[in-house]
DNA sequence: ATGGTTGAAAGTCAA
């Protein structure tokens, strides 16, 4: 079973790359954020003449929103709202193979890293705590976890560590919210597990004049499995090559592939 | 220290 995840920064302005990702990777299953479109106009009919018959999203006019494009059977939709928020920024699906996928957008939190004289930023840690919560009461076991969690934890995430450790997306606060919510699976990070030592990235911002030469990028993009999927995920990786196609989000895709 | 780009939308706001 193959999953993707992708920051698409706008699902219907980006639909034919959608399109190419699924007739070049072939997932059983795209996981979506930024759609930044109601749930209605999500181009999913787009997508069924390639094989993909089945849809959940959960969209918001010009902000936020994610989806699934799959070709197998999705059950069990959830759609939830942390802190009372009306962002749309999680779905969650059960899978005819019997997977539980929870796919993420969480707050980018502005520019400053504090959490009084930025409500942004607040309210990201506070999001962070809300998710830990959420499944601190769950029995988790054949999970994923996957979508924009807009945090780079590692040293090795982010293109100079130390030029980044007081911008938001790495700062120490930040990282401490996300390594506690992945306790709480306790969630495998699969990507950095199989590649402990080097540099990965999946996302460089649009502002850089060449982002392939000055590479300053950071890893926002996340696949977490529950221990008892780690030694079936056989290989995990991120499609850099997408971001240099032609009118391309600043995200990249990031694969896992499991064998069931 | 600053500004750089993009998307949705129709003026800015968010990233």
């Amino acid at each position: 079973m193959k999953i993707i995840t992708w920051n698409i920064n706008s699902i219907r302005l980006r639909s034919s790359l959608i399109s190419k990702i699924l007739e070049e990777e072939e997932p059983d299953i795209l996981c979506l954020q930024e759609c930044k479109s109601p749930s209605e106009d999500m181009p999913f009919g787009v997508f069924e003449p390639l094989g993909y018959k089945f849809f959940a999203c959960w969209g918001q006019k010009s902000y936020n929103g994610v989806a699934f494009i799959s070709r197998i059977p999705l059950e069990n939709i959830e759609k939830r709202k942390f802190l009372g928020s009306e962002q749309a920024r999680h779905i969650s699906a059960i899978t005819s193979t019997g997977l539980t996928i929870h796919n993420f957008y969480f707050p980018a939190g502005g520019d400053i890293p504090d959490r009084n004289s930025n409500e942004k930023f607040a309210f990201k840690l506070d999001y962070i705590k809300a998710v830990e919560e959420y499944f601190s009461v769950l029995d988790l076991s054949k999970s994923i976890l996957v979508g924009d969690l807009n945090i780079a934890p590692e040293e090795q995430d982010v293109w100079d560590h130390k030029k980044l450790l007081k911008v938001v997306s790495h700062t120490p606060i930040e990282v401490d919210h996300l390594r506690s919510l992945a306790k709480s699976g306790p969630w495998i990070d699969v990507l950095r597990k199989k590649y402990p030592d080097e540099k990965l990235f999946s996302w460089w911002s649009y502002r850089a004049k060449d982002w392939l030469v000055s590479n300053k990028g950071r890893r926002l993009d996340h696949i977490w499995l529950t221990e008892d999927l780690l030694d079936k995920c056989k290989s995990c990786y991120i499609l850099k090559e997408v971001r240099g196609w032609s009118s391309p989000s600043d995200h990249v895709p990031v694969v896992a592939e499991l064998v069931l």
